[in-house]
DNA sequence: CCGGCGGTTAAACATTTGTTTAATCTGCTC
DNA sequence: GAGCAGATTAAACAAATGTTTAACCGCCGG
């Protein structure tokens, strides 16, 4: 009687509000009922398209990780012919732009976090189909950069490394800015992150062999 | 009737079996339940000592603040007549030890982790009062690891990257465990990352002029 | 002895929240 | 127009959980 929408995309918007709850709140502490009233939708929205909460959660990574891949078909093709060294560098743009500008989708990357934090059932999924193949993609470049014999391991601590400055100086944002106030979170701001990360990893990768001898 | 335990110390086995279950389950999940069942204790034990939940959660980080305040002074005055590739290794390892083992208090890292997503205002004291502190005296040990004409904000930068690699291996284990399966989370693992972390980023400042150089 | 007082217990309460059920509406087909 | 299927709404339900209230117990000073 009041309203009844029925563009019918009803389940669309559920899904759009709910990215944007699950990256605020967390999975425990977003509620259906909000997520609902954020998309104008009735309550029951959410159990009649995605059977259950959980359902809705599994949905929305799924569309996320369909989305982001399409985005990184010709953003990786273009990078293969380069040099590693530029390439790692267009990698940790892309990084760094998905996750600290990019108003498309801000809410990816905090969801992302927040399984680190409060894994859910999800993280594994999560490995598996999202993280793990970027992973290995990077992997690829720093074994470039490095000496031919180093070991597996040691390729994919490194790999590791570079990952876990570009996280954290994406998601440790509210530290960062009082702790390197210079920093700023735009534009130029990712450039300069790009390239400090940048240099800071090639000299690591390039001298870890000498740094252990040195030992 | 029951029992009545009426040992004295019922505020005590409250603290700790609430740093058990919130390092087990975060602050949301944690119920008053389980940690009331798990000290001995009745239901109106939290809301009787600490007000209400956020009441104990706060007084738990207040009692580990302190506790690893003074766990520090002495680990870091040891530390000041080594040289600092040493320093650096010392410093690593006692930031890993803190985050990865000890089971007092994982849930400390956990509390960050969550203010850096959803900054409330407790992310200015905890910056003020711990993180910053921390921060500086490791920004010392990178200052003087690299050449001296470096500039503030390029030690800035070095140090935040190691601070990353350190939160990163540390709150991601889940993802880790999946990406580098050798990696465990035991004694003999930290030892490991101690090295890894330590050998990287000893590369990454010694060499960064030269790396800036051949741009 | 006893009256209060801090600690403890037990029960009730209020709220939130995911889920289910049934009613209502819309658009389409026959 | 009748009817049907899917979509949407509204209401009820059940479980979990933080909080509050009141009763209970042991002790100690008067």
């Amino acid at each position: 009687m009041a309203e009844h929408v029925d563009n019918g995309d009803t389940r669309q918007r559920v899904l759009e509000a709910a990215g944007e709850v699950f990256a605020e709140k967390g999975f425990e502490k977003a509620t259906i009922r909000e997520i609902v009233e954020r998309a104008g939708a009735n309550l029951n929205a959410v159990n009649y398209y995605f059977r259950d909460k959980k359902g809705l959660y599994f949905a929305l990574f799924e569309e996320a990780n369909e989305r982001a891949c399409r985005s990184e078909q010709d953003a990786f093709e273009q990078m293969r012919a380069l040099p590693p060294e530029q390439r790692l560098r267009a990698h940790l743009r892309h990084m760094f732009r998905h996750l600290v500008l990019c108003r498309r989708m801000p809410w990816q990357a905090r969801l992302m976090a927040r399984e680190m934090i409060e894994p859910t059932w999800m993280l594994d999924v999560l490995v598996k189909q999202f993280i793990r193949p970027r992973f290995e993609g990077l992997a690829c470049i720093v074994r470039d950069l490095m000496p031919a014999g180093t070991s597996d391991l040691t390729v994919r601590l490194c790999t590791e490394s570079i990952v876990a400055q570009v996280v954290h100086m994406a998601h440790a944002r509210g530290v960062i800015n009082q702790l390197v106030p210079e920093l700023k979170y735009d534009a130029d701001g990712v450039e300069a992150m790009v390239e400090h990360v940048a240099m800071f990893s090639l000299a690591a990768v390039r001298n870890l062999a000498s740094e252990e001898r040195s030992l």
